[in-house]
DNA sequence: CAAATTTAGTTGTATCATACAACCATGACT
DNA sequence: AGTCATGGTTGTATGATACAACTAAATTTG
């Protein structure tokens, strides 16, 4: 007998395992537009919105740690389009803020960007395309909030059913 | 001005933004329940519930290449919960299938995972739930369809704006 | 049917993402 | 001033993964 939890379960399970599959793409060294990486679009956007961006601020919006931000900004530094500067109250931190060029390449990536996104759009029916986002956004935060429980059972495993049998 | 396509992207942008930062807990050597990795619930899920799995089903099912599966695989084999056979039809080709006690761990393994889908329902008010469920169908699917064209355009990037400027 | 080609899987090796630890400055607290 | 905390960098280890080279078996073709 599959209870509704169950198949609840199911479908989750295999959503995760959909985006976690196709998502990849995203979270590799490909270059996906003007030759930068997802992940270093995230950083060149971030700092071109804010205009200037703490280092300390890309930690929480990548949630990596603070070696592999620095690792991950260098090349962006190196190529010109973003420039690093110490903060003025504190000595130590380091502030980014996006040059000319950063932004320019910023502006093209992002056109090009939306050929990848409007893909997906136009995956989705035309008339439920609000629907769908605003269902997402949802299940985004819901995920976001969930993602610290992701270790689920890890701890009571070396106790418990791990080591009987 | 932006337009209202612009809006959509960057809807999306920080929609995949957030998953791919999220769901990397998902594709990480850490144990998710019962010292299994994520990926190798995947794999030992579809082998028991398919009974027996061919070995090149699983290079789709995850959409690695086929060495990866390989050693994906193995410690799945080598902890017992799997047993690979050779095909009768092609002696060249493996099958798997799961032991008693890869069915047992499976269990194990599953009822620890809705704990972790739990928490991630429990995010989402409950009387929106299937609404959401569904939309996300909806978009992993677009998302599938849409993640060939990935690269977007890494081709072009050579002979346009790349060099120029 | 023998020779050439294709396919399934393994093993070797390279690359990249990322964490953790050790470290250096600087700042903050007492 | 002395201790501790914080921001960042660099070294190093680990894991995911791809690609290439290889073996053995199957399939196609002359």
């Amino acid at each position: 007998m599959t209870t509704n939890r169950d198949r609840n379960c199911r479908e989750f399970f295999e959503i995760i395992m959909t985006l976690s599959r196709e998502i990849r793409c995203c979270s590799r060294d490909d270059t996906i537009c003007q030759g930068l990486t997802f992940q270093q679009f995230i950083i060149l956007d971030a700092v071109v919105r804010e205009g200037e961006l703490a280092f300390t601020d890309l930690h929480r919006l990548l949630s990596v740690e603070k070696s592999t931000t620095t690792r991950m900004v260098n090349p962006l530094i190196r190529r010109g389009l973003l420039r690093r500067e110490t903060a003025m109250h504190d000595s130590r931190a380091a502030t980014l803020t996006a040059t000319p060029q950063g932004r320019e390449v910023h502006g093209e990536a992002w056109d090009c960007l939306e050929g990848f996104f409007d893909g997906i759009v136009q995956g989705i029916p035309p008339g439920r395309r609000n629907e769908v986002l605003a269902a997402i956004r949802v299940f985004t935060e819901a995920m976001k909030r969930a993602a610290a429980a992701c270790r689920c059972c890890d701890e009571s495993i070396k106790e418990s059913s791990w080591s009987r049998g």
